[in-house]
This record gives C-alpha cells, sequence and structure tokens, in this order.
RNA sequence: UGGGGGAUCGUCCAGCGGUAGGACACCUGACUCUGGAUCAGGCGACCGGGGUUCGAAUCCCUGUCCCCCAGCCA
C-alpha cells in the first residue's frame, strides 16, 4: 500500500543499503524505525522522513518500528503520542505490534550505564550546568576536566545508585560518560548520559527520577531493536561519534547512524517550537488549523495521504539543505485530487440571475457528469431554475479585453445547461453595484450545445436559487507571506511575516442541492474554483468547506498583467 | 581562528572520467461544455581559480560561500 504510487527512487541512504546487503553486513537484514519524541504534532517534514524509513523497510524487504523517543518526561505528554500514532496511520503505514518506547528500556538503560561504570567510562559529577558548561570549553579552546572525573569505580556505583533512589536535588548531580575533554568535538567532551528530573513521566509514573539523555538513549534503543539503517537529520551528524561509542564501549549490537537533509518548505516553518508558539499564540487556531504544516492540519485542509507521499518521494534524499517550493506540494494534492475529486457546483460569491424568458414554475434536471477524469463516478441530477446564482466576477459591465465571460450583449454556456444571452442589468441606486442581470435562453441549446453549431467562448457554474443551500467557505493562503520566514532579519521575529490574509471566510456562498449529503472530510472539486474538504464545523443546513487548493487559473495572471500596468 | 557537513537550471533531485537529464515553475501552441485536465514544443544550471587527462560536474590542489555543534533538549 505504501510504495505502488511512485517508482522507488534512488539515493546515497538506498545505494549504502545495496552495498550493505552485498557485503552481507547485518545478514542482508534491513530494519529501520521511525523514532519521534511525543512533544508536538507531526508535520510534513516528519512526513518525508516516515515514508523514508517506511520504504526502505518495504523496498528491501525488512520492517520499520514505530517508536517514541520519550526520555524527556517535562516536555512529553501521552495526548502526542496518540496524535503521532493517528498521524502515521492516516499516511498509510503500518508498524504492526512493533510499537516502541525508549521509556521501556530504562531498566535496560540503567544496566548499560552501571556497566559503564563499571568499565571506569562514566562517573558521576557533582558539578552544576553552570560549571559544566564552563567547564565545556568553546568551540576553538579545549575544556577542563571535571573535579569529579577520578572517582572510584565503588564511589560512581553508589552516588548513581543514590541518584536513582531520589537522595539529590534534581540538577546536582549527572552521570557523565568519560571520554575526552580535549575533543575538537564539542558532542564528545564528557557528554551527561543522566540527569535527576523529579519528573512524572506519562509512561513510568513516579518509577524514575533520573531519566537517560538522547545521545545514551536513542543508539542503545537501536541496538536493542535490532535496528539496521538508523537513519536521523543532518544536525545529528557530530553525535555520531558519541553514538559510534557508546555501542562499541559497551560492545553490544552496532547499527550505523546515516543522515540526510531535513525538509524545509517555502512559506511556511517546520520546528516544532515554531509551531507550538503560533498555536499558543493564537495566531492559529490550533495544531490541526488547515493552515499548519501539520499532517493532521493538512489533513483537514483536505490533503490526501496519497498526495504527500507522492510529495515527500519526489523530494528526493540528499545532505544538502534546500528550501522546497510549497508549490510542489500543492501540484501533488491537484494532480491526486483531479484524478479522485467528485465535481459539484457550489457559487462562492453569488450574483442573482433572472432568465426572463423561462417559465416561471419550470424545473429541470441536468445530468451534470461527477467526474471526466473517472467514466465510473458516473452522473448526477442538477436542478435548473428560471432563478440563478453565478459567480459575481463571471460577470463585468465593462469588460477588459481578455475577459470572454458573460457582459451586456454576450452570450455563454451555463455548465450542463443552457446558452444564455444578457440582455440588461439592475443596479443598486445607492452604490451602482451590479445586484442582479437579465437574461433569456436559447431552448434549443439544452444540455450546452447548440443545434446551428454556434459557439460561446466560456462555460459558467451555476446553482438554482430555489434548490441551492447555504454554505461558508474557507479560502486559505500561504500562512507566511516571506519565503523563508526562518530569515529573520535584525530586531524582527518571524511571525512578523504571517500574511495576515493567510484566512479568508467568505459566508453567504450557495452549493447544489446534492452536497446536502456530504460528510466531514469529504473532497471536492467546486468547477472553475478549485478543490474543497468539508470541515468537521459542518452542520446541517450551516455547511462549511475549507479550500485545499485552487484551480490552476492562467486568466488570474493575465488579469494581474492587465491590472497591474 | 576547532570539529563535522554542503555547493548542478528560478526550485528540488539525477548524473559515480565519455553528448549535463527529470520533476515543479515559467513561456508557446493544440484540444476542451471547468480559462481545469490532457497533449506537443520551448526557456533554463555544473561556486571561482589552477591542474591531471584525448576527454572533468565527476579526480587532484587552492580559494569562496552556506549549514550544524559549546542543553542536565531531541
Amino acid at each position: 500500500m505504501a510504495t505502488t504510487d511512485t517508482p522507488a527512487p534512488t539515493d546515497f541512504i538506498r545505494e549504502i543499503i545495496i552495498r550493505d546487503q552485498q557485503t552481507g553486513k547485518y545478514g542482508g537484514r534491513v530494519h529501520t524505525r521511525f523514532p519521534p519524541e511525543p512533544n508536538g504534532y507531526l508535520h510534513i517534514g516528519h512526513a518525508k522522513a516516515i515514508c523514508l524509513n517506511f520504504d526502505l523497510a518495504e523496498e528491501f524487504g525488512g520492517l520499520c518500528n514505530l517508536r517514541f523517543d520519550d526520555t524527556n518526561p517535562t516536555k512529553e505528554d501521552a495526548e502526542y503520542v496518540e496524535a503521532i500514532k493517528r498521524d502515521v496511520r492516516w499516511l498509510g503505514f503500518d508498524w504492526g505490534d512493533r510499537e516502541y518506547y525508549a521509556s521501556d528500556y530504562f531498566d535496560q538503560l540503567y544496566e548499560y550505564a552501571v556497566q559503564l561504570i563499571k568499565q571506569g567510562k562514566a562517573y558521576v559529577c557533582d558539578l552544576s550546568p553552570e560549571e559544566i558548561r564552563l567547564y565545556r570549553g568553546t568551540l576553538t579552546e579545549p575544556g577542563k576536566e571535571s573535579p569529579y572525573r577520578n572517582r572510584s569505580v565503588e564511589e560512581n556505583l553508589d552516588l548513581f545508585q543514590r541518584m536513582r533512589a531520589g537522595e539529590f536535588e534534581e540538577g546536582s548531580r549527572t552521570l557523565r560518560a568519560k571520554i575526552d575533554m580535549a575533543s575538537p568535538n564539542v558532542v564528545m567532551r564528557d557528554p551527561v548520559l543522566y540527569r535527576i528530573l523529579k519528573a512524572r513521566h506519562h509512561r513510568t509514573g513516579d518509577r524514575w527520577c533520573i531519566y537517560p539523555m538522547y545521545d545514551f538513549t536513542h543508539c542503545l534503543s537501536d541496538s536493542i531493536e535490532g535496528i539496521t539503517h538508523s537513519v536521523c537529520t543532518l544536525e545529528f551528524e557530530t553525535n555520531r561519534p558519541l553514538y559510534d561509542w557508546v555501542l562499541d564501549t559497551l560492545g553490544v549490537y552496532h547499527p550505523q547512524q546515516i543522515e540526510f537533509a531535513r525538509l524545509n518548505l517555502s512559506h511556511t516553518v517546520l520546528s516544532k517550537r515554531k509551531l507550538l508558539r503560533l498555536v499558543q499564540e493564537g495566531y492559529v487556531s490550533g495544531w490541526d488549523d488547515p493552515r499548519m504544516p501539520t499532517i493532521s492540519g493538512l489533513r483537514r485542509r483536505g490533503y490526501t495521504p496519497e498526495a504527500i507521499r507522492a510529495f515527500c518521494r519526489r523530494l528526493g534524499v540528499s545532505k544538502s539543505e534546500s528550501l522546497v517550493d510549497i508549490g510542489l506540494l500543492e501540484h501533488y494534492v491537484r494532480e491526486d485530487l483531479n484524478r479522485r475529486a467528485p465535481r459539484v457546483m457550489v457559487v462562492q460569491r453569488p450574483l442573482r440571475v433572472v432568465i426572463d424568458n423561462y417559465p416561471e414554475d419550470l424545473v429541470e434536471e441536468m445530468e451534470a457528469i461527477n467526474n471526466p477524469e473517472d467514466p465510473s463516478a458516473g452522473t448526477r441530477k442538477v436542478p435548473f431554475s428560471r432563478v440563478l446564482y453565478i459567480e459575481r466576477e463571471d460577470f463585468m459591465e465593462n469588460p477588459p479585453s481578455h475577459f470572454y465571460r458573460l457582459a451586456p450583449g454576450r452570450e455563454v454556456r451555463l455548465r450542463y445547461a443552457y446558452f444564455i444571452r444578457c440582455t440588461d442589468v439592475v443596479k443598486d441606486p445607492q452604490t451602482g453595484e451590479v445586484v442582479q442581470v437579465h437574461c433569456t435562453y436559447d431552448p434549443q441549446t439544452r444540455g450546452g450545445d447548440a443545434p446551428d453549431g454556434r459557439k460561446v467562448k466560456s462555460t459558467l457554474h451555476w446553482v438554482s436559487a430555489r434548490h441551492a443551500i447555504p454554505a461558508t467557505v474557507r479560502l486559505y493562503d500561504r500562512l507566511f507571506l516571506k519565503e523563508n520566514p526562518n530569515d529573520v532579519e535584525e530586531g524582527k521575529d518571524f511571525t512578523d511575516y504571517l500574511n495576515p490574509n493567510s484566512l479568508e471566510v467568505v459566508t453567504g456562498c450557495w452549493a447544489e442541492p446534492s452536497l446536502a449529503s456530504a460528510v466531514p472530510g469529504d473532497r471536492f472539486q467546486f468547477e472553475r474554483l478549485g478543490y474543497y474538504c468539508m470541515d468537521p464545523d459542518s452542520r446541517p443546513g450551516a455547511l462549511v468547506f475549507n479550500r485545499t487548493v485552487g484551480l490552476r487559473d492562467p486568466y488570474a495572471k493575465v488579469l494581474k498583467a492587465v491590472l497591474g500596468q
């Protein structure tokens, strides 16, 4: 299910795996893992990692584990665990019964720490956080050894045991690896392995008051699970020597860490910290606000898992950091939704049209195609009557040269219905705004074709006023105006680049009656407008749709060019 | 000024000593009962400077620029 939509790509990670299989490393086995920390929601950047890890496993006949990297109880929460599981599943991936938690390994990890102490490779350090920082040196100067570095094994064992027993204050002591305070790699200057945190863990409760650090936990979790290729992002490259050191020093099974460039998307942010701020400071309505690049946001926006997967696979995997145009993501939803979204007619900004020569009480059922890309989707009936709504922007009293929709004297086609010609307009006496258009229809053109072969330049979508059901539409635009909101100028904050018009709520829309049976999550193409997804906020008689993405609209460019000069 | 990485069309990714290719975007045109979709064509790049070689994006030297690392975060 996961790999059928796009041909398998090739990249440096797959090359490594193929080489490993040829040399018999790991006995030809491939076992990956996706290791989220449950401290926030998954976003499109995680989707790239999820696709990579699960695809790798499937392609090479291996498995991929889901593992929660839950070693910091002060930031993590069970709520996030559930959200992450739901999102990975929704994306179309299955981890079977291999749902693991680093916290499940706390006992084992503790034993490994004890072993390190016994090997003389770890010690309990009484330095305060500030002192540790001072002793660490700088990027260009070596650090100083802790005065506690040469405690005896017995003393270390005793102290570590008492750390675990809760005898010491938070922050008063740590367990540190004894490596090299003069290492040019700062990560190797006696890194902290365990810290005292008197916090309740969402899974282990109050059983522990010391918690292992990432560098100690991650490599050992990989080792315990028999991971072969531990794929992570570039910023962990400097940590790899430590990953290797822990495993080698302990003499345990040794997976290999491979780093690739994380995804950056234009016009949005993909850091949990920044996304959290957008939520907490109310710039968006929540983690699943359709403007958010979170999986839950994209889902509510109307994105399909297939589109997200196709996007992630098309990105490729490399080590050069890049900024992917969000237009590429939009391309993949359009491509997917074009294939599968049923068409429907909705008038977003209505203009009343009266067809003067159409019988007052007549209602005709027009046959409309549900999806021209998919004949099996069939047809439906759409009621037509004397008073209709068309899109306000489909009429112009004084049209510019490239405008070939409705205008006084002009004839256009109403989709699946008749040709109509504009005969008159009614204006608001106060504002001069056109409030109603009068037309005549040609009964010979029923179904949309003229027997005399005459052509019209434009086809308009419409709804019958008597049959229309009211709807609200939420038009979303890019969250940030700036291509790269992470590139913050002096004295500014990334929130300064927020797009003030990223959400426009349009009320008073009219939808064709078939939409009455839609349920939240249903996706449609509103003909000539874009792709929309019914929001859970919808109530019977008060439908709400989120615009996933607009249709490609060359005319918008023409208009812009005309207005621009 | 330490260490670790990275530089190829506007963007993203290929190219692994032998004609720099694809996708998105953009521009033409065809077709169309969605100014959608589809189809055809086009534009467009090897960070700079040296070298090795018949031949270099690829190998060597040198320079430049960008990213990451000094959490008891991950």
